[in-house]
DNA sequence: TTCATTTTCCTAATATGATTAGGCTGGAGA
DNA sequence: TCTCCAGCCTAATCATATTAGGAAAATGAA
């Protein structure tokens, strides 16, 4: 008379980040917890500690993965397109994910500890791919670090309002966006185009 | 022989707050607790209760302070300058309070909840005195909501990049943020001058 | 298959931080 | 001086993270 066996979990470190990932889409960041994830997955909380070190860990799993994401995402998004179409592009990728995902976005947020060699080249690898989209540009010296800071100050602003609900007034948030976006191209263009004059010209001011 | 008499530390929520506002500029918003509180202010932890409701309600009041002397702040900055100027003055001052006090600012963040009516005040109250500034340029309909939101994300995207430490290019900060307001005045300018534009010529599109 | 090893789960215990309960007292005002 | 209360205290409760130590399933070699 077939006594239920007890059926094991069978949790591994995917299958938890996984959870963990559901649970702060839908609950926000703040409101993981250790006993959440542990219910979520069917298992008893100090189980989880097989397979993470604690709460941090989570958190910088989420954080991994979000990098992780978000360097597809944008990559591909800005593939075969070049300029300002793959600036765009890059834009309205890293807004959509972000809103897919919110929580996990703001676990990618957090500065990346100073020891952790793997968080921090996650953030690095976006920050290459954004540049090598900008390199078409032709950018000197610090003004392709003034543009990059440009890029992520604006689409990280816009989307941290977003998500976090500042944006209540019921005007076209994609609308917004796209002026954001516009004002950032122009004064892009302008910066290369500053460049051509410069370079025929003679010495810059 | 006097015993020395136990000396009341007379805590009121003024001291409180002021005390709380100290340990989040210089330790994080995330840090702080009631036990370091009570701690900063000479009190054993439960004696707060007699000031605020809890934890959450030290952060509300830390968020009223916050969005508070942020209207004041940049009110005051903008105060007799016109247009662009007052512009760059609120950018300005936006960054400038935020640096100064990023635990505070950290606080004022997060949306308030929905019933809080002090609270929904004091955020509209930022936004109306930025809507002020921006009357003088002349938009219509939804531009002004645009370009509000497009000053909130820079100024916000930009500075919470910086607080939390996510810009570690040794590239001066100052001229990014310059950078930034010039794409920002750029585009609205822009928008300026299409509608003195329109206004000659005919109906918008 | 069988047995030893490892993994993964469990219960029980500990630690820390928030919060509540209830009592004591200094000091303001009658 | 007497009364009363705001504001402080200790003790207790509760929730969550985490550790300790043990049992059983899974794994894999013989």
């Amino acid at each position: 008379m077939a006594i239920k066996a007890k059926p094991r979990m069978r949790v591994d470190q995917e299958r938890l980040v996984e959870a963990a990932a559901d649970l702060v889409n839908r609950n926000g960041l703040d409101n993981l917890s250790m006993n959440e994830l542990a219910l979520a997955l069917g298992v008893r909380t100090p189980s989880l500690y097989s397979h993470v070190e604690g709460l941090d860990d989570v958190r910088r799993l989420l954080a991994l993965r979000g990098l992780e994401n978000l360097d597809r995402y944008i990559a591909r998004a800005a593939l075969g397109k070049s300029s300002d179409a793959a600036v765009r592009a890059i834009f309205l990728a890293f807004r959509e994910l972000a809103l897919a995902s919110p929580g996990v976005y703001a676990a990618a947020l957090p500065t990346a500890p100073r020891g952790d060699r793997e968080w921090n080249a996650a953030k690095d690898q976006v920050t290459k791919t954004i540049l090598t989209v900008l390199s078409g540009y032709g950018l000197e010296g610090d003004e392709e670090i003034h543009v990059l800071r440009g890029l992520r100050s604006i689409a990280h602003g816009f989307v941290s309002l977003e998500t976090s609900g500042a944006l209540k007034n019921p005007v076209d948030r994609d609308e917004s966006y796209e002026w954001l976006i516009g004002a950032f191209l122009t004064s892009l263009n302008e910066l290369k185009k500053s460049k051509r004059k410069t370079r025929k010209g003679g010495g810059k001011s």
